[in-house]
DNA sequence: TTGTAGGCGTTATCAA
DNA sequence: TTGATAACGCCTACAA
């Protein structure tokens, strides 16, 4: 059993209250009493038990994220990242980060959330790759749950939330691909629910538009965010009669997976089509040839999730809690060529 | 302020006590009873406080995984899948996963490993990457701290763990590249301070031996287990007077990294020069050309893991407490040829 | 400056 | 079969 408040205040002969003030550093304890109270709870390896300190101050010092998916097909380097940017940040302010895994809208989803609620937990929930209408922004909403979330959703709900411009993204990136003579752009996105699907969507879209490409039914089809989502669906793309000359890909790993369906047809990435994605993740920076993407700031929006989210569970203001930035077009070799010479 | 027990004792007329039982399944509570309270609770949306009841039972119901690794340059696929089957495992047995991210050997990783064991907000830790002479294990043992390891030590203690045999395996893949002519099969490991890389040296080794071929020390390097570790060091094999035809990185990424290094230097990964790594992660499957690899059960290891650690929390004791799996050669494209054909 | 006492929400012991 | 009561370990009015 680990050392309690009371057997370091019976070794010095002190009542608990005065070592539990010294230890938390309340100015009315003697300075000579703090000394011999911090130099003996160390010395003894007292740590607060952290179930007795919860419900005394009724808060759980623990945030919680949920990583949308189905196991075991699972390696999505954003939630890894994502979580790396959670985890750090939540250790520097002293808070633990408790996960779990549920596929987005299944049964196991609904319970985990409300456990989590009910039980008090954790004080806050990060929300990642939001639905337009996410029951689980108005399921914590209405329960008054501090949540922020990576994306917006349709409904007429406030809550804090970072999020990339994804549309301008893409359009960008259409704009790239047009300038190097595609007229032929495939696109391989996700199931509509994903607000980031329509976004990325809109974007492609606008960027078909903007340079006056009709926008071809045949050329856009739905994956799951998968490396082996991208491949399948490439595939069927590239069995076209009139094949694509460039695919876009929702994610990274879409597109990676799109590149090696390309590769099995006798294609060269990068000169008889172009291939992009959408995270540059670092995985993009070591495809054959490497993947032009749209970087976004995954680790560092997690930290500034993280904070945000203390911000709302201590009841502060947010200076700006709608918060919109850009994604970075790198292009390298997949798209970097003229198509027509 | 979520509901307690008490208003839903006060609602039923009933004893805090009767509640309590009726809704643990107790057989001392009238069919009856135990239906109305069941019923009653559930429409006040009542869920027991985990802290109240870590505090009264003692145990927190929640194991904790600190991931290894230097954030930002975290996105390993093999610590998302192994985040995933524990995430998974844990909820199907109704416990919580608390994840942290710390370096290995860094003062931050003592923080939170002695911050979890002190406090008592975890029962049981899952180790990974494992170290020789790893700190963690002495402490937690020392701490009679519940434990269970993705792999072994040095160290003359004894704990619960499953490891992959992965020396053998990697006989078996030099056996693979030294029936297909190669003669000069470089090798990119990780620091020697980790279990993985001793083993899978010596299997380097072993194998080279077995094949005839003696061991050229400007063939060895040391790398970080990630994939621009694997680039930065495949390029320095690759300028060497004589360069190696074969290169065997320590796992996946570090493979995958010296493919590119590969493909710049103006080879070709499946005839030129073949590269092969270890873990069989998705990433593997979708490389050009796919990469030939151990693969070893990422996802299936973590949830028996986790089995093993309830039965050492319990106190129940272990059918096998050391499980040692073979990993499974697939051989892919990146090292499926004749060398000298 | 220090100590006493009450309670956070549960579960478990004992009595009714 | 049910209920009163005492912890679990900590924090914090309030009293001394």
């Amino acid at each position: 059993m680990a050392v309690t408040i009371r057997e370091v205040a019976k070794r010095l002969h002190l009542s608990i209250t005065t070592v539990s003030r010294a230890l938390d550093g309340y100015d009315d304890v003697a300075a000579k009493t703090r000394q011999r109270v911090i130099r003996t709870a160390r010395a003894m390896g007292y740590v607060p038990s952290r179930a007795a300190r919860q419900l005394r101050r009724q808060r759980a010092d623990t945030i919680g994220y949920i990583i949308p998916g189905r196991a075991p097909y699972f390696t999505d380097p954003f939630s890894a990242e994502f979580i790396a940017g959670l985890g750090d940040a939540a250790t520097s302010h002293n808070l633990d980060l408790l996960i779990s895994t549920a596929p987005p809208d299944s049964e196991a989803e609904h319970h985990v959330y409300a456990r989590w609620v009910q039980s008090r937990q954790v004080d806050g929930i990060v929300l990642s790759r939001l639905r337009l209408k996410d029951w689980r922004v108005k399921y914590l909403a209405q329960n008054d749950f501090p949540l922020v979330a990576h994306g917006h959703t349709q409904l007429r709900l406030d809550f804090p939330y970072i999020e990339m411009d994804s549309r301008t993204g893409f359009v960008q990136l259409v704009k790239h691909l047009a300038e190097r003579s595609h007229r032929r752009i495939a696109y391989i996105g996700a199931p509509a629910k994903f607000t980031l699907q329509v976004e990325r969507f809109a974007g492609y879209q606008q960027g078909l538009a903007a340079a006056g490409i009709a926008c071809d039914e045949t050329l856009i089809a739905e994956s799951d965010l998968t490396r082996t989502g991208g491949y399948q669906t490439a595939q069927r793309l590239l069995a076209l009669p009139e094949r694509p000359t460039a695919i876009i890909g929702v994610n990274d790993l879409t597109a990676i997976g799109a590149m090696r369906a390309a590769r099995e047809q006798g294609l060269v990435v990068g000169s008889d089509i172009a291939i992009a994605g959408y995270d540059g993740t670092e995985d993009s920076e070591h495809t054959d040839p490497p993947l032009t993407t749209l970087k976004q700031p995954i680790y560092d929006t997690a930290q500034r999730l993280v904070e945000m989210l203390l911000k709302r569970i201590a009841g502060e203001p947010l200076a700006d809690s709608h918060i919109i930035l850009q994604p970075e077009l790198i292009i390298r070799e997949s798209t970097n060529f003229d198509l027509s010479s």
